[in-house]
DNA sequence: GTCTATATCCTGATAGAC
DNA sequence: GTCTATCAGGATATAGAC
C-alpha cells in the first residue's frame, strides 16, 4: 500500500512530534513508531523539513479553508466574531473522536514559538495568509484603538492562544490543579480576549505622535 | 583568566540559545563565538543542560529575589499590583545598556514553550516556587472567579507574557508593522491582563458542579 | 515502492599532556 | 585551568539491489 505508508509516516511524525519535539525526534523513531522502512521518509517527503511542512498542512489545510468561508460571511462584525472565525475552525476539531487533532494541537502551539527559526518558519508560512486577513479583520472591529496597542493587544491574544494549544493536553501543569473542558477553554479564551481587546487605552504619556494622531 | 572564561561562555551561549535555540548550538559554535577551548564548558558546568541552568540562574537569581521583595511588601494588593509585582522586576532589565537582558528574555520567552521537556524543565524549575506564590496571589485578587475559569485565564496570561518575551526582540514581526517601547508593551501587558481576568464569569451552562459550588 | 547497507557528517563528552 | 586529540554514538540522506 502506498497510501497508507505516507499516512503512517504522518501520524507518527506528527505523535512523536508533539510528544518530544521536533529536534528531539530521529527519522528512526518515526519509522519504528510507523513501522515502516526508514528510506521511506525521503522517497515520500525528500526531507525531514518537508515532512513537518507535510504534518502542518494535511490538517491546516481544512481548517484555514473553513476560517476564509467564515471571514467571508462576516457582516459587521464586533471583536467576538472575528476572534471566534479564527479560532473556532481549529478548537472544534477537538470533539472528533481520538487524540488526533488533540496532539496536532500541541503541535502547532509549540512550533509557534520553537527557538529554531526554520522550523517555525514550516508553520508560519502556512498560516501567515489567513493571520494577516485575521489581524486586519480584528483591527477594523477597534477603530479607536492606537495602532500600536492594537498591535500589542494583538499579539497577546496570539501568544495566550498558543500557550493554550500547546498546553491543553498536557496532564501536569505546573501551577494550576486541572483544565476545563475543550468548549469551555474556547469560551474562556474568548471572553478573556475580549475584554483585554477592548480595555480603554491608556492615556498614553510617552506616546509617539503618530499614534496620538491615529486616536484623532 | 579563570572567572572571565565563565562569563564569556555563559555570554556566548546566552546570545546563541536566544537567536538559534539551545538544541540547534552547538558547544563548539559556543566556544568558538566566546574564543575559549571546547573542553572549558564541561570542565566549567559539566554538562550542556547545566551550561543552560546557569544561564537562567545567573539573571533569575536578582529577578525571582525582587519578585519575592515585592510580594512580601504587598497589602491589600488588587489585580494589577500583582501582576506588576510579577513582571516589572523582569521587564525593567530591558531599560539597563547593552542587550543582554533583550536576548535573556527572548531566550526565556522561547524555552517556555520549548517542545523538548528536559530543555524546558532547566527554566521551569527556577520559576516554579515564585509561579506558585503569583498564582495564589493573583487568584486572591479575583475571590468571584471560578477556579477553573481562573486556571484558564491564567495560562492565558503566561501565554501571553512568553510570547511577548520571546518576541519583543524580534525584528521581522509577521503580522504587524512595529512594536512600542519597553515600558509600553509592560503597560499594554498589564492593561490587557487586568481586564482580560476581571472579565464576567459566563453563565456557564456547561460547568462542573465542583465550579458552581466555587462559585457559591 | 520498498528494502539493505552505508556514506558523510556532526554531536557531546573525555582522557591525558602541559 | 587550559589545551589537543579523540572516542563513541547518532543524525540525515542516498545508492543500488530487488
Amino acid at each position: 500500500m502506498l497510501v497508507d505508508t505516507k499516512e503512517k509516516i504522518l501520524d507518527a511524525a506528527e505523535e512523536l512530534f508533539a510528544d518530544q519535539g521536533f529536534a528531539s525526534t530521529s527519522l528512526r523513531d518515526i519509522t519504528t513508531e510507523a513501522a515502516v522502512n526508514l528510506a521511506a521518509v525521503n522517497y515520500h517527503f525528500g526531507s525531514k523539513l518537508d515532512l513537518l511542512r507535510a504534518v502542518f498542512a494535511r490538517r491546516l489545510g481544512p481548517v484555514n479553508a473553513e476560517r476564509f468561508e467564515r471571514f467571508d460571511a462576516l457582516e459587521d462584525p464586533d471583536v467576538e466574531d472575528v476572534l471566534r472565525a479564527f479560532v473556532a475552525p481549529l478548537f472544534k476539531r477537538l470533539r472528533e473522536p481520538g487524540d488526533g487533532w488533540a496532539k496536532f494541537m500541541q503541535l502547532v502551539g509549540r512550533t509557534h514559538s520553537d527557538t529554531n527559526d526554520e522550523i517555525r518558519a514550516c508553520l508560519i508560512e502556512q498560516i501567515r495568509v489567513i493571520g494577516a486577513r485575521f489581524a486586519g479583520a480584528l483591527q477594523a472591529t477597534l477603530p479607536d484603538l492606537p495602532p500600536d496597542v492594537f498591535s500589542s493587544r494583538f499579539h497577546f491574544f496570539v501568544g495566550a492562544m498558543a500557550h493554550t494549544l500547546a498546553f491543553c493536553r498536557h496532564q501536569d501543569m505546573p501551577l494550576v490543579s486541572s483544565l476545563p473542558e475543550p468548549d469551555a477553554i474556547l469560551d474562556n479564551l474568548v471572553d478573556f480576549a475580549v475584554a483585554g481587546l477592548r480595555a480603554p487605552a491608556r492615556s498614553a504619556p510617552a506616546r509617539s505622535a503618530m499614534s496620538l494622531e491615529a486616536i484623532k
